[in-house]
DNA sequence: TTGTAAGCGTTATCAC
DNA sequence: GTGATAACGCTTACAA
């Protein structure tokens, strides 16, 4: 049998000897007469037909697609965030679009115009930094957006955030009940939504462990990744002598233990490190990285139901989830008792 | 200016008062008479229009969409990959979709059969296994598809393939130059096409020294894991007493450092270590770790050319394209007048 | 240069 | 239950 084009529903319809109602119904598993139903059934296997996706988005006005927007799907959170929703996507039988909007916040903006096109039926957004443009962006969408992070109370967006406040000040309690007195945090980018809320959650530790703060402890590197962590904590200890280092995130961390290495300082007997986002890094280094557990993945999973719900019952009223962060302890700064 | 609906081609035709076909060819930057253009330009401004991505594919029988299928997204060589495509992809003016294939090689057919839904307009797939079946779905694949992995020579279709029976030779050859003659290997599972490769190149890596292999030197692990490594080591230790150990991909070794150290075995004096796929973690880990960069991320970023390429002429002889190996000293393996 | 109209492959609304 | 037929929003011959 040599087909010249690709058989589409006339062609099973054609085959089925019915009319492409019929056919259409029949592959819909619509109400439709057992016997027509298999005859098309049978058409449709014999041609090897497979439903045109575009027609059918034309007309369904679905596209069964959703897009996950991120900084650097080579971030390892944003890794595990991809894998997760991945995952629920293909369990509700979508398929995901990446788009890695890098260090630009005007990519942001642009694919929350471009959902216009409407080449999705939702945006997953992880902004690094949010402005009134976003919002005025959100809030004007053509699809549901769902955003992983903090928004004003008063936007009516559906949004999945960390404690990372939260966090932060729980992993300054840990280190404090080490013993640890002078408490370091190397912070990304204090400009990022990220970079705010874990200065705020050190600083909050601090207070509430009846520790002053220090300008000499806070260093900020210029981006979350292993190389700024390994040049700012050089640059902290070229000053200041720490007991503790709390870090924004596990790459800055583990950047942190090499200048600390460098530094002959051992980790955690003279200098204890904690890192947050407890991704797989974490458990992979050496020495293991305390970290924060923010619930990347969990927020990810999250983030796809509310958008799943959101495109089932568009009218109903928007949800803001916080997941718990939770403290784990490793081989960096241990529990106290295994000191 | 309330608007019920969003505004298609049609709105910005009556706006600009010219027909949609007009208005289409202004949009698209075909021939027009300047001011028509202007008119329709304004309006389509003035609405907020942009073209519906479902009725533009339908009729141009493009989706704007390509999609990248691999094992598991969390692996740090795919990410990577996916990071490298993302890039190409979007200066093509593509966007992409993410498929995770993982353990599971039924769903590499699965979306292989899918491409007849025309969702994309192409597909790069990263294979674990090649089976019969593959081939077979690969030849009759209703897209073009890439593939980065190793195809039968006979096979007619675009691949890029790793050196890694050269790079895990190679590493041989570095290991041999320290002096080191009872060198292990740790693979990963070998029904898969790497695990196959990287057994061949180690084997034939002792040959060219003049060593010989030893069973007892071959450990296999059941996943490319950091865990998986790191008691597929444990097993090895307690048999046998490598005094170097080449590791099918950077996970397993990063895991087999820890079991080395749990045995109290140090790197690189006692034991020496090399990775392959040289990712991101060979240059976080402690000690550093010595790795065969097989080059993912330029693999990742001809496969998406080679795609392109495909794309705009069909009718092309296939390509073939091998990326050499490159074996990267670091700690766990150093160079010789290092040690 | 511009407009008319056909058609891309579906789904859904009708009468029958 | 089934079959014409009209959309969905766009591009592109072809005619004017």
């Amino acid at each position: 049998v040599t087909r010249q084009r690709r058989p589409t529903i006339t062609t099973v319809a054609e085959v089925a000897e019915v009319s492409i109602a019929s056919a259409s119904r029949a592959l819909n598993g619509i109400q439709t007469n057992p016997e027509t139903r298999a005859r098309v059934l049978a058409a449709a296997e014999q041609v090897g037909y497979m439903p045109h996706a575009a027609a059918r988005s034309l007309r369904s006005r679905q596209s069964g697609l959703i897009a996950f927007a991120m900084h650097d799907v080579a971030n390892p959170v944003y890794s595990t965030m991809v894998s997760s929703i991945q995952q629920v996507a293909t369990e509700a039988g979508l398929r995901l679009i990446l788009h890695s909007t890098g260090a630009d916040a005007e990519n942001e903006l642009a694919i929350l115009r471009d959902l216009g096109q409407r080449f999705v039926d939702g945006l997953i957004l992880s902004p690094i930094v949010v402005t009134d443009r976003h919002i005025e962006a959100l809030l004007s969408a053509a699809a549901p957006v769902v955003v992983i992070g903090r928004l004003p109370r008063d936007v009516a967006v559906d949004t999945v955030e960390a404690d990372s406040r939260r966090g932060a000040a729980a992993a300054i309690g840990h280190l404090h009940a080490l013993g640890r007195r002078r408490i370091a945090l190397v912070n990304g980018p204090e400009g990022t939504t990220p970079g705010h809320e874990r200065r705020l959650g050190y600083l909050a530790g601090l207070r509430s462990v009846g520790l002053g703060s220090e300008r000499a402890l806070i260093e900020i590197a210029p981006a979350f990744t292993a190389d700024a962590g390994r040049s700012a904590t050089a640059r902290l200890l070229s000053r200041a002598l720490p007991d503790a280092i709390l870090y924004a995130n596990d790459l800055l961390a583990v950047g942190g233990l090499g200048a600390l290495r460098d530094a002959g300082r051992f980790v955690p007997d003279e200098v204890a490190v904690v890192g947050m986002d407890d991704t797989e890094l974490a458990r992979l280094c050496f020495p293991t990285l305390s970290s924060v557990d923010l619930g990347s993945a969990e927020r990810a999973r999250i983030a796809v139901k509310l958008l799943l719900a959101r495109l089932k019952s568009p009218g109903d009223p928007p949800q803001r989830v916080r997941i718990p962060a939770r403290f784990v302890a490793r081989a960096s700064a241990p529990e106290p008792r295994d000191q």
